[in-house]
DNA sequence: GTTTTTTGATAGTATTACTATTATCTTTGC
DNA sequence: GCAAAGATAATAGTAATACTATCAAAAAAC
């Protein structure tokens, strides 16, 4: 189980760990062990203390690699866009048409994970679960600015920017292509949490999902030139 | 203060409280306070406990109005939605015109709320800063069906669904309205967080917020029928 | 003017979110 | 092959949180 973290290079800002969590055994556990945990008792009920449970550790040797659980989570998701960010990056590369450009990438953002072509890694399913129902929980808080100096931030600003600048190439006249994206973004997991608990907040439901198409097409017409 | 509340006409689902707060003065003492507190400590670190000592009574006495801090902001929240819904119904009563129905509604669920003209109740602002920064705290959880059965969302799915009705009217064809305007609702108050504090996600400034003009040229660029 | 309801004061419990200490176990250097 | 260094386990302890319970005092309702 070691390697699998390993084998992906996506470096995790080390402000969210004391000790680096992906070169030991224990550390790896923890994170497997925290994804499940996570996703099964939702992160209010989540201590450091069940996990040890769960894990057959303890609450201090969390405790060693892991300021707080809020960094634990940080780390998660952090990771996450990590992967996401490189996604990006493969599929977007070698294709020159600006347009399919940005199709590649509203794919990418906002397509459910394809549980057989899960080239990444086995935990990118789940992970992304815990992306849609707890990542706000520590993003949207009082620590956001501190959070935000130390870098936290930047591999999302960096897949926001990639994609702002594919639709300057379309169209460069559009104002708002930031808010467009982070919208889109954040929109298309929210949706996702709506479809499974809220469905008449969306038209997008489990069985067909509408996500990404929903996307495809609200983008495409936002940013289409109005002088056309 | 007592009138306060109860001169707004706005219902709160009564699963929310043990016993209703509009009712006696330390129940509103308990909403006003709640509102600052919550609000200069975020959600996380706040407590019955500091709210009593801030408003002079007994962590005790406020839980005989209240079951704990998730249910106080649920039902500040959805006093907030049920302000905005009696808003929206004004002022978009004796509209004819769809399109302009349609525009009232964007403005009224994503415009700032204008200090000087704020007819309904001084604390709308503060309010809505609780609904940017810390609402999604008690909305994204594992308590969301139950919530959801006992009807406490259903405000805010009127809301949804009264601007649904009027893309309806513009566009019968278009696939994704509720996506669209849930989409609106909650991006649009993303987007004021993202301007605060993570300014590259955003075209929006707080010197210059761009969210209502954003989410209008969206709307109407999206729903816009093809054929035309 | 008594009864009912509401509030205040105090106390207490289980859980959470940590920190500290020491012993053991593993790894690596030589 | 062994000492030294580093990582983990075991245990203990503290302050804060999230409540519940009890009883007396104050206010309101009848």
């Amino acid at each position: 189980m070691l390697q699998v973290y390993q084998s992906i290079q996506v470096p995790v800002n080390p402000h969210l760990f004391i000790k680096d969590p992906i070169t030991s055994e224990l550390g790896n556990n923890i994170l497997n062990g925290s994804i499940e945990l996570i996703d099964s008792l939702g992160f209010e009920r989540f201590t450091f203390k069940k996990l040890a449970r769960e894990i057959q550790t303890t609450e201090a040797s969390i405790y060693r690699y892991f300021e707080n659980k809020n960094k634990l989570l940080l780390y998660l998701t952090n990771w996450y866009w990590g992967c996401i960010a490189t996604r990006l990056l493969f599929e977007t590369k070698n294709i020159n048409c600006a347009i399919e450009k940005l199709k590649k990438a509203i794919h990418v953002l906002t397509a459910l994970p394809n549980p057989s072509e899960d080239s990444f890694l086995k935990n990118e399913q789940k992970l992304k679960q815990l992306v849609i129902n707890e990542s706000s929980k520590v993003v949207i808080t009082k620590e956001v600015d501190q959070e935000n100096k130390s870098g936290i931030f930047s591999v999302y600003k960096g897949i926001v920017n990639s994609v702002v600048e594919i639709i300057k190439e379309i169209n460069k006249e559009y104002p708002y292509p930031n808010m467009l994206v982070s919208n889109m973004i954040e929109g298309s997991n929210q949706q996702r949490f709506f479809a499974k608990h809220l469905p008449r907040l969306t038209n997008s439901r489990i069985e067909s999902d509408l996500v990404e198409e929903f996307y495809m097409d609200l983008v495409f017409k936002t940013i289409q030139n109005d002088e056309k």
